[in-house]
DNA sequence: TGCGGGCGTCAAGCGGGCGTCAAGATCGCT
DNA sequence: AGCGATCTTGACGCCCGCTTGACGCCCGCA
């Protein structure tokens, strides 16, 4: 998970980041002042580092500084002053992104993943592995023991559906409503061609499914 | 030198960006609109550009979304409209820093440093080489075995977006779209065309490629 | 034990996507 | 204005993937 940074000697304000960033799916470190968030950083390498130049014992950018020195982490400083030489030195010691307070969540939260997609660029790659074959959702790639696989665009499409699901009972109504439209919610005999096309391709024994599971009456599963 | 793209229709605006940015060595292009922009920044790749989003032809977050369907190159937006979603939407189109005007002169030429500073070290050299032939993004140049080979700017646009993604299938939707505009979007046989001249001039055998492949009824997928 | 519905399998047809070619239309340069 | 390069558009044939129907199997149920 994304491990986050964040240094407010403001506990109001830092609950409030926590509680918006943990709903976002972060992970979220706390550092009430610049000692405190140096040692932090060293221990848990944080993915992005939010800052608030008003701290208790020393100035903003001097934290700033000590992290450029080891760490390229992404730093997004808060200050409540506005004056253009303070962001000029902020920015000009490493930081990435000088936002003024009072500020919106939502802006905040848009400059986080701004921040975080520049240093991560390749960091999340979809790829699902079982014990018979390999998904590549990004890149559109299924390889299994015997090599890469082709798969029709309508494979996919079903493929990609149950997969997102894992573990999942996926009801036939839902397949059919996605893949063919809502006007097809009744021909199940699509389905059954199309799941048998894909076990007898990814499936080591497609008579035996292991990962593309039947569950009578109701619908298909994906088991990785 | 570091080449800054300003794209700007209010004159004033821009002739003072010009002016202050020359001071500080950097080359500046401007740009009026959003389609100049475009245009500009295909044939001059800038180390960075600095965008209005009030433009007279197009949605300025219709730009961002075009320039990342190529280049990453750092995208600082300007902004009368200071309203948070604006800012949402714009950085999550692929801009880096969003700034609203009135902007202090200091402050854009410290966000502009920092930006630049972000992207330098990651400059990875933009050559791609395969069996076949070598591709040059930066001196849009190509060569094969049996020498140089001209590509005109239809061509390149094309070939840039599948060399920019190696490996991953490329929908031929999001293909027209980058290339030719959204109106075109079902517009196929556009890229059979191009696709075809592309494999005839780099492909050792047109008739069996081995780097520029389709993927029947999804997309086209560069392999090195 | 006989019946019926849901599921898996197979194969035939046919419509659409793809590659190819070439003739206009358009653009840009001289 | 004229010319060449480039882009657009249309036509054609081939092949693949989608659709569709038939059939057999298994299981639950009467």
């Amino acid at each position: 998970m994304t491990r986050v940074l964040v240094v407010d000697d403001d506990t109001q304000l830092a609950r409030a980041l926590r509680i918006n960033l943990r709903a976002r799916q972060y992970d979220v470190d706390l550092a009430p002042d610049g000692a405190t968030a140096l040692t932090v950083a060293a221990r848990f390498p944080p993915d992005l580092v939010i800052l608030d130049l008003g701290l208790p014992d020393m100035d903003g950018v001097e934290v700033v500084h000590a992290l450029r020195g080891w760490s390229s982490v992404p730093i997004l400083v808060l200050s409540a002053r506005g004056a253009q030489a303070e962001k000029v030195t902020a920015l000009d010691a490493g930081a990435d992104d000088y936002v003024t307070k009072p500020f919106g969540m939502d802006e905040l939260l848009a400059r986080i993943r701004s921040a975080l997609r520049r240093s991560a660029p390749s960091d999340t790659d979809p790829v699902i592995r079982t014990e018979a074959f390999t998904i590549d959702l990004a890149t559109k790639r299924l390889t299994t023991d015997e090599g890469e696989v082709r798969l029709t665009p309508t494979e996919w499409h079903l493929l990609e559906i149950l997969v997102r699901n894992p573990n999942k009972l996926v009801s036939q109504r839902h397949l059919l409503q996605e893949v063919w439209g809502p006007a097809y919610e009744t021909e199940t005999n699509y389905l059954r061609v199309y799941i048998a096309q894909l076990r007898r391709k990814l499936e080591p024994d497609p008579s035996r499914p292991r990962h593309l599971l039947t569950e009578p009456g109701m619908g298909y599963r994906f088991e990785p």
